[in-house]
DNA sequence: TTTTGAGTTGTTCGA
DNA sequence: GTCGAACAACTCAAA
């Protein structure tokens, strides 16, 4: 059984079959050099993952660190292994991984088994009636639903032997972060869905309050896998809160599905027309991305959620939202110069879901906003913080301002605080002239 | 087959 | 102060 994005023992269809018949089970983790790219805090949260989980196999798990398509055949042969299963990924680096591997297993007279996905509904398989793929949300979530999905499997009897018989690498190293990091593993995974279900009918209504605990909290866990979608899913009803929290798990299915099909997409335009939007990329323009990346914009609710995501290694989604749109829309900043650094300090860090939720957000995308749809950050700072809690909880140089008056600091602005780097109304003019120009020269 | 209306997350302007 | 229109262009499903 080769472990990936799949952290867990409990409903793991993979491992099911795996183990079925009583077969032997080695568990692997191949520790592979791709995953240098990633960043601290990600690095961090999976070592901390992998420990849990070799922890819950009675420390049976074998890792090695190298090329999966070396490591895995290797160890394959070691043990005699007629099969390799996995839960298959979607993503375009795992397609690639997995055809190596299975190459190299074949070449050796064994297969690699895939077995299930990380979604609901497995990628490709929700289509319209004519066969073609959904291109706007609401319509395929209707047809996901319909789908339906299988009800989660128990923990399968599986008997670990303890320290692995072959050879082990040591596991990943752990990067000292100074991230408040979630509990990592699947068993704090259920603790904390089990806690926030009694909670999931308030969803619609304080998700979008960045100053409130009114989210689950779960992405990383489904990330790295501690739990499947389906095991939440069978537990939420057709409530407006179930029903809002549902739609979200059904964003993740999308954005895969929109993936799996579209692989460049992660980094390019789905959008080719929007290939001719103006963006900046010269020296000032590194220099105004250095301080929206650092928080230093001196727009409070924008320099809150960067800093958010720093400390913490997590960013409230409606804030996600706002610093993804002052990015294109105020700074004139390619988006993938804000995927890429949210791919590197998300704990939760989807390649799907990030690159999309940033091509909606830049008019790009798949069912993406309207161009013309531009937040005004200090709009939304008072709607959605209206106390102004969230910002004041880390942007400290501003606790002393009260209340909403946070989001305006004026002549009120702290010294140790930046001016705004960018008049809004200014950039919001010059954004939607950049656009016209696109519309202008496709007609 | 064609038409029609709706579509995650909004803002601004003018009546 | 409130409210509706305008801001683009295209996909999709139902009528």
């Amino acid at each position: 059984m080769w472990f990936r994005r799949d952290l867990r023992l409990a409903d793991l269809p993979a491992l099911d079959a795996a183990a079925a018949d009583g077969a032997h089970v080695v568990p692997l983790f191949v520790v592979d050099p791709a995953f240098e790219r990633s960043g601290e805090v990600r690095k961090a949260f999976m070592a901390d993952c992998l420990s849990a989980l070799d922890d819950s196999m009675d420390r049976s798990l074998v890792y090695r660190h190298g090329a999966p398509e070396e490591q895995v055949t290797r160890l394959a042969a070691e043990v005699g292994a007629s099969d390799v299963f996995v839960t298959r990924d979607y993503g375009p680096y795992g397609r690639r991984r997995d055809a190596a591997v299975a190459a190299a297993l074949k070449a050796e007279g064994r297969r690699l088994v895939g077995v299930d996905s990380p979604y609901a509904v497995q990628p490709g398989a929700v289509n319209k009636a004519d066969g073609t793929p959904y291109r706007v949300f609401t319509p395929f979530s209707k047809a996901w639903r319909a789908c339906g999905w299988a009800p989660p499997t128990q923990q399968p009897d599986v008997e670990w032997h303890g320290a692995p018989a072959v050879h082990c690498d040591g596991p990943p190293p752990r990067p000292e972060v100074a991230a408040d990091l979630p509990d990592a593993g699947e068993l704090a995974a259920h603790e904390r869905w089990d806690a926030y279900l009694p909670r999931a009918d308030t969803y619609s209504d304080v998700r979008d309050l960045p100053a409130v605990d009114g989210t689950s909290r779960l992405s990383a866990a489904l990330r790295w896998g501690l739990l499947h979608p389906r095991q939440l899913l069978a537990e939420l009803g057709d409530g407006t809160g179930h029903h809002t929290f549902t739609n979200e798990l059904g964003w993740r299915e999308f954005y895969a599905d929109v993936l799996f099909r579209r692989p460049e997409t992660a980094w390019r335009n789905l959008n080719p027309r929007m290939d001719a939007m103006a963006v900046d990329m010269d020296a000032d323009a590194r220099r105004r991305f250095e301080r929206w990346a650092a928080g230093m914009t001196g727009y409070p609710i924008i320099d809150a959620g960067m800093r958010q995501l720093l400390a913490t290694g997590w960013m409230h989604n409606r804030v996600r939202m706002l610093v993804a749109s002052f990015l294109v829309k105020d700074l004139h900043l390619p988006w993938q110069w804000g995927a890429r650094h949210f791919m590197r300090h998300l704990v939760d860090g989807d390649l799907a879901s990030n690159s999309h939720g940033w091509q909606w957000a830049a008019g790009t995308g798949t069912d993406a906003a309207p161009y013309f749809r531009i937040f005004n950050p200090t709009t939304q700072a008072l709607r959605f913080d209206p106390d102004g809690d969230y910002v004041r909880r880390w942007v400290p140089e501003l606790a002393g301002l009260r209340g909403g008056a946070v989001h305006k600091p004026g002549l009120l602005r702290p010294a140790d605080y930046p001016a705004p780097i960018v008049d809004h109304a200014a950039e919001r003019d010059e954004a939607l002239a950049r656009y016209r120009h696109v519309t202008a020269g496709s007609r």
